[in-house]
DNA sequence: AACCACGCCAACCGCGTTTGA
DNA sequence: TTCAAACGCGGTTGGCGTGGT
């Protein structure tokens, strides 16, 4: 059985609304609510799906909504509550007043998710690249664990490349001290050179990474509480840091400490009790860490790798944290 | 000046869930 | 209890603006 449409698609407008749009739903909805999104559009004299219409509201015209940038602590709750609730928007953005769950996906998509990535951490499981590939390794038989770190290459390669070769490569040639008058070919082999320095050491890291699971930490290295580990590739020394104050985004992240009044200690371990999370979160966080403790699925527990002596890759945490965007 | 590539974001689409007759 | 309708959510798309060549 199909599911009927919501509307007339035929009689309906789509596309972008205009000011005078804006204003009729705005001023029918200041007056009678928004009991029945689909006798709005025709009751308002729209020519709109109702589902048109409750996104509009929702999304942009509801007077509640912030419009701006995104505040630091803003930034900072999102990427930590979505270490533990994964693409849940509407839930994220539940915590974040003013902001919709869209603003809060688009923010993600565009901006947060490369910031991850442009520091060695998969925005999915926010969790190293480098360890994603170990732990993989370490679940592998022998005969399979050779060739990993080739498909890991094929898999993270443009990406690594783009972030770690590209943009850096071009910035620093920028900044450096190269002498005056040195020539476009000069440039470009550096570039070249600098790229393949980088996918060799991405190789080394990862090979590294594959040929010695013991070199892991007996404990997960991003937990702000436990022992302190040792980064299989690279030294990690001083991690994790003694204060659990660390934020999730570093200094080199763009932030220089925003007070944000989320803590990783909320959701570090099994134990994520937040006192200013509201609605659904506190049920959602727990019965993650349930499912994580039963498990060990891994649902990101503050993701606190962020520590400049880290090397990921054999690269200085610092390069990878440096903003790239 | 023209073209192209890329990033951003508003809007759409489809599916799962909730509601109410 | 069942089922259609409405609602809500997350993924995806398309258009616009901007910067680079």
């Amino acid at each position: 059985m199909g599911r009927i449409p919501c509307c007339e698609k035929d009689n309906v407008k789509r596309g972008q609304w205009t000011p005078e749009e804006d204003n009729k739903l705005a001023s029918y909805i200041a007056q009678h609510g928004t009991r029945n999104w689909r006798l709005i559009p025709k009751n308002a004299g729209l020519q709109r799906c109702g589902k048109s219409c409750r996104l509009r509201w929702t999304n942009y015209l509801r007077p509640d909504l912030k419009h701006g940038e995104f505040s630091e602590a803003e930034e900072q709750t999102i990427m930590r509550l979505h270490a533990v609730l994964g693409n849940r928007w509407s839930i994220i953005a539940a915590q974040l007043p003013g902001r919709t769950d869209n603003d809060v996906k688009n923010y993600w998509n565009t901006k947060l998710k490369k910031k991850l990535s442009g520091m060695g951490i998969d925005p999915v499981t926010h969790k190293p690249f480098s360890h994603l590939m170990a732990e993989i390794a370490t679940a592998l038989p022998p005969p399979h664990v050779a060739h990993l770190a080739e498909a890991a290459l094929g898999c993270f390669k443009d990406e690594m490349l783009h972030l770690l070769t590209k943009k850096r490569v071009d910035f620093q040639l920028h900044q450096s001290s190269a002498p005056q008058g040195a020539s476009t070919s000069t440039s470009l082999t550096a570039k070249s050179d600098e790229k393949e320095d980088a996918v060799e050491k991405i190789r080394l890291g990862l090979s590294r990474a594959i040929l010695e699971p013991d070199m892991l930490p007996p404990s997960k290295p991003w937990e702000p509480m436990g022992a302190p580990a040792m980064n299989f590739i690279g030294a990690c020394s001083g991690f994790p840091p003694s204060a659990p104050e660390f934020q999730y985004g570093h200094s080199g992240f763009g932030d220089e400490g925003d007070g944000s009044p989320w803590n990783p200690s909320m959701c570090a371990g099994g134990a994520c009790t937040a006192g200013n999370q509201r609605g659904r979160l506190d049920g959602i966080i727990e019965e993650e860490n349930g499912e994580e403790s039963k498990g060990e699925k891994d649902s990101g527990s503050g993701s606190s790798i962020f520590n400049p002596d880290c090397v990921l890759w054999d690269l200085p945490a610092d390069d990878l944290m440096n903003p790239i965007m």
